[in-house]
Parts: structure tokens; C-alpha cells; sequence
DNA sequence: TTGAAAGCGGTACCAG
DNA sequence: CTGGTACCGCTTTCAA
């Protein structure tokens, strides 16, 4: 492995020169330049990070802590995420080190300094590991909103249920229940928000009767809004065993557009999360802000896409 | 943050000695160990691993190529093998780069020195990853067989067919259709071989005809083996387009027990394939490469775990 | 515009 | 068992 100094003598130029050549181009003769870059060619230099990371401080990387990963119902998005992390840090030269979640791994990735800054995800309120960053003073944005500062992005739950309770109200729907789980979590309890925000306004009736009764009752809900896609399926158990019908007697939402969505029966109308976009965002931010830049105010909102199936069918009178 | 000679002044001792209570305790007296560790605690000394690595050579870093990941048809597993390769690594001091896929961005990581090794996946025959890999001289394990070397860890999908194979024969099918595709991935070529083995052995008649077509004879197969939850799904369409019904009529098999089998009606019988495992296998076998041992002769098979559901019932009569 | 010297934070080698 | 010295490969500072 050739180092810099072997370029140096190659050109004949100090080392100076040729970290210059690499760092800060115009400040060089151009025939210099010349003399040294096709040094490094000839000889197939490549500056080492480990050892211009020593010297400046900067890592040029970034951590991702992992979440851990319920096999019977597996994120299937993760992998899809990940790749697209890698790819909006790498066209800025950035790298993504994978750690685990728990709060000591994260304390020693900090102390080891071996990032400049983190990406999170399934942040909960008051997550141990925010209080890790910044007491540490380390850069971080996450996807999922967080409390006061604008380092996160997050999918617009709130405007996504406002489509989904559109598209029932145009379909004719007049009372709708809702099918949440896991309101600890905030994306989880921000789209029942979202939701009940959005009926009040359209003027939609929220059943408030447990779902497996209401279903069977003589003015039961003619649509059911659920929290995720698992949920929305169970809301197709719920209407079988009441004896009805998905998406014919009862029309069915879900949320997050996983692949099995296409896959049931009825195709299950649901919102697609725009994951390259927000990797996008995630990594932008993060790294304007490790360049220096101002903080924004404000967290950021992206879109969901409706994607209307069977489940949601125009209703015959 | 402290460095070593922070606490070298502080424990009285030369900053040699600090390095040798972290890296050769034995070496050290007693009591200066002892002056030395309550130095290290007061300050909150962590060594700095960028500096280490400089000096030492080792990265105490794998890197992973991440995959591209088809929207349309996410692989669900990558999150959990994810988890698991981080942790598993984790365990034994190292740490998970993500890389991009493509040749370019692997020979950089390569230049940059960045990892000690490489754990790879979805490895095509004749993949340019491992010519580049092989050239530099970087050791590499990968999850999918590999031609020469010891390096890689499968799924035993032979043995897995085999139980599939022998499943349909104890229910008493006789005549079978195999429903495979991309068939130029190993894995995939892998699966169909294991079958027609495991066919031929047990007598099993294999169908030749389209499968549309054979479903539709008054010979027509009882069951098809798909090679994944997939295919099985569009085997489960291809029944329905048959007049026929899925499980009851026709038996069917997928692999790599995605969670939508539990979901689609019927559960599709799948063979499970254990993340957890190879994850711990495919890093073992890495980092004792890494720490010098010797390369295993064979690659890993590890073994599916067969999960029989309702779309392979118990034939009557 | 170029170069010499110092140092980032550790570890290897060897002397005592 | 301990410490002095060189050095890993690069960038920053400051003179020339």
C-alpha cells in the first residue's frame, strides 16, 4: 500500500504538497498539481481514513443502533431502510456503522469516538439513549418525531389519516372504528390521533363500542381504520368471525403498505411510508448539521402515499 | 476526553505501562495495575480505537454489503440477520460497516482499509465481489455457497427438501409439480436440485407439464413444492385459477417461512430459515480467520426447520 | 507556492 | 516489571 510519502518522493514534492494536492487543489502550481496526481495514479495511492481520522478529529462516519427484530412479525422495511441509508451517506462520503440499541453499546461507540453523529429509529419518549447523546454533546437526527429539537423527520400521520378518512367519507362511510395496539408507541398513538383529528372534522361517528360487538350490532361500523397492516388483518379476523365480510360488508385501512397487503384477500388499501425519502432527509440534515450548519427549527414532514385496494371498495349506494 | 497519557500522569507511571495494564495486564505488578485501573476509572479513560487501529493495522471492523432491496418484494429477514450479525459480532469486539453492493464502492472500503473482513450475501456465481476480495487479499465469509472455499455458511436446503419430499410422501401424494424461478440464483437452483434428489429417491413422480396446464389434467398433480413463500403464493393462484382450491385440493410448499404464511389462507407450510444461527456461524468462522486460525476445509450446512401448516393437511384416504 | 517540524493517541521494540 | 524512543499516515502551523 503505497502512502503519501511514497507519492511524495515519486513527484518529488514534500508530503505537504501532496496532501494539499488532495485537500486543497487550487492552492497548488498547476504543473505540480499535475506532476502529483499522476503520481498517485501511478502508484494507486489512497489517503488512509484511519489516520486522517486520528489527526482531524472527523470519522466521516455515522452510527445506526439496530433494532432488535421480532421474528413472527419481522420490519420488513428495515432492509429496504438500511440500503438506502448507505447510499445517501455514501454519495457524501459518509459510512454507516451498525450498533446495538441497548444504552451501554451506544456509551462506548461515543467514547470510543468512533462516529461523528447517529441516525435513530423506534425512538420512544424519553429514550435512555437521547440522554446518552446529549449529555455527550454528539450529533444526531431520528426518524420518528422527538421532543423539542428539529433533528427528526417523520411520516405526516396526521394529513395520511386525513386521506384515509377522506376516501371513506367519499365512499359513503358514516361510522368507522378505529383499531389501534401498542399506544405507548408515539407513531402508533400519533395516527390514532391522526385519525380521530381527522373524523371529527369530516364529521365522521367514531365507534366507541369494543369492534368485535359493535360489528355485530344493527348499526355497526361500515369501516374499520387500523394502526398498521398486521392490525388491519386482524380486523378482517374480527369481521369474519362476526360474520361478515371484508372489504364487501366492512371496508378495511392499514397502515405502512407492507407486501402482504397485495397479497391478501381483499388487498388491503393502505399508506406507504416513502423510505428513500426519508433516508434522504435523515442523512441531509445530519450532515448539514455536522458541517456546521444551523439546527432547524423544525422536525420535518414527509408524506405517506394512500394506496386505495379492495379493501376500501366504492360502496353500491 | 482523557488519553493515555492523562492517565499515565496521573497514576504516576509512563503511558507505556498504561497500555500494557489494557493489553497485557499479566505484565504488570499488582499494585501498579491496581494505581493504573483507578487511574483509567477516575478519568473515564476509554482508548481511542482510531489511534489503535493506526498503529496496529486492525480495524476491529467486517464490513456487509447491503443488498438493493426490490420495494415491491422486501426481503423480511434482512432486519432480523441484521440484529443478529451486530450482535453476534459485537460480542467479540467488533463492529458492522454497511457498504453499498457495487464493485467500485467495495474496492474503496478495500483501498481505505477500512474492515478486517467481509461478510457477504446473496454471492453470485462468478460474483466481481470476490475477485476483488480474493485479489486484496481480504478474508471473506458468505451466507450462500461458494465454489472452493470454506467460507461460507447455507442453508441445508438439500435436507430441507428432503423433509418436504418426505412429508408429502408419508401424506400420501404420488405425483408432484415443482414451482421454481430465477433460477440463475444458486440458492434458488439449489432448492429445485434438493427436490428432484429427494423425488427420485423416494419415488415421487415429478410433473413435467406447465403447471396451469397439469393442474387442469385428470392426472393432475396433488401438491406443489415451490422454491419460496412467493412462488407459493402464485401456486396458490394458479390452483384458484383451476377451479381447484388450495390445500384441500392441492397441497402446497413454500421456503424461507416469511411471516405471511401465518397469514394467507391457507397457512403455507415453509421451511424456516434460523438468522440467528448463521449469523453466529457466519462471524465465528470470520474472526477466526481474522485471529489467524486456519480456514475450515468445508463451508457450514445449517438445517431449515420445517413448519407444517394447513396447506399440507393429512390426505383422507 | 512549497516545505520542515510537530503532533493526533496509541503500540512495538528494546534497554535498563 | 517498567520506561524511553520511534513510528503508524496524515494534517496543521508556521517559515522560507
Amino acid at each position: 500500500m503505497a502512502t503519501i510519502s511514497d507519492v511524495a518522493r515519486a513527484a518529488g514534492v514534500s508530503r505537504q504538497t501532496v496532501s494539499n494536492a488532495l485537500n486543497a487543489a487550487h492552492r497548488l502550481a498547476p504543473d505540480t498539481l499535475a506532476r502529483v496526481t499522476a503520481a498517485i495514479e501511478a502508484l494507486g495511492y489512497r489517503p488512509d481514513p484511519t489516520a486522517r481520522s486520528l489527526r482531524t478529529g472527523s470519522r466521516h462516519a455515522v452510527a445506526y443502533p439496530v433494532p432488535p427484530d421480532n421474528p413472527d412479525r419481522p420490519n420488513a422495511l428495515m432492509g429496504g431502510f438500511l440500503h438506502c441509508l448507505v447510499d445517501e451517506a455514501g454519495t457524501r462520503g459518509f459510512r454507516i456503522l451498525l450498533t446495538r440499541t441497548d444504552r451501554a453499546s451506544i456509551a462506548e461507540v461515543i467514547a470510543a469516538r468512533q462516529v461523528d453523529g447517529f441516525v435513530l429509529s423506534d425512538v420512544l419518549s424519553a429514550d435512555p439513549r437521547l440522554a446518552e447523546l446529549d449529555a455527550a454533546g454528539v450529533p444526531y437526527v431520528a426518524f420518528g418525531r422527538l421532543g423539542g429539537s428539529g433533528g427528526w423527520v417523520d411520516v405526516d400521520s396526521a394529513a395520511a389519516m386525513a386521506e384515509v378518512v377522506e376516501l371513506l367519507v367519499a365512499q359513503g362511510h358514516r361510522r368507522v372504528g378505529y383499531l389501534g395496539a401498542a399506544e405507548d408507541l408515539p407513531w402508533m398513538r400519533d395516527r390514532r390521533a391522526g385519525f380521530l383529528a381527522a373524523a371529527d372534522r369530516l364529521g365522521l361517528t367514531v365507534e366507541s363500542r369494543p369492534l368485535p360487538d359493535a360489528l355485530r350490532a344493527a348499526d355497526r361500523p361500515t369501516a374499520i381504520v387500523a394502526g398498521d397492516d398486521w392490525l388491519g388483518l386482524a380486523g378482517y379476523r374480527m369481521i369474519g368471525e362476526a360474520g361478515l365480510v371484508p372489504g364487501r360488508d366492512v371496508a378495511v385501512t392499514g397502515f405502512n403498505d407492507l407486501p402482504l397487503c397485495d397479497l391478501v384477500s381483499p388487498a388491503l388499501t393502505s399508506v406507504r411510508i416513502p423510505v428513500r425519502l426519508i433516508a434522504r432527509v435523515l442523512v441531509g440534515r445530519l450532515l448539514d448539521r455536522l458541517a456546521g450548519g444551523p439546527t432547524p427549527e423544525h422536525g420535518a414532514l414527509v408524506a405517506g402515499e394512500l394506496l386505495v385496494r379492495a379493501s376500501t371498495p366504492v360502496r353500491q349506494g
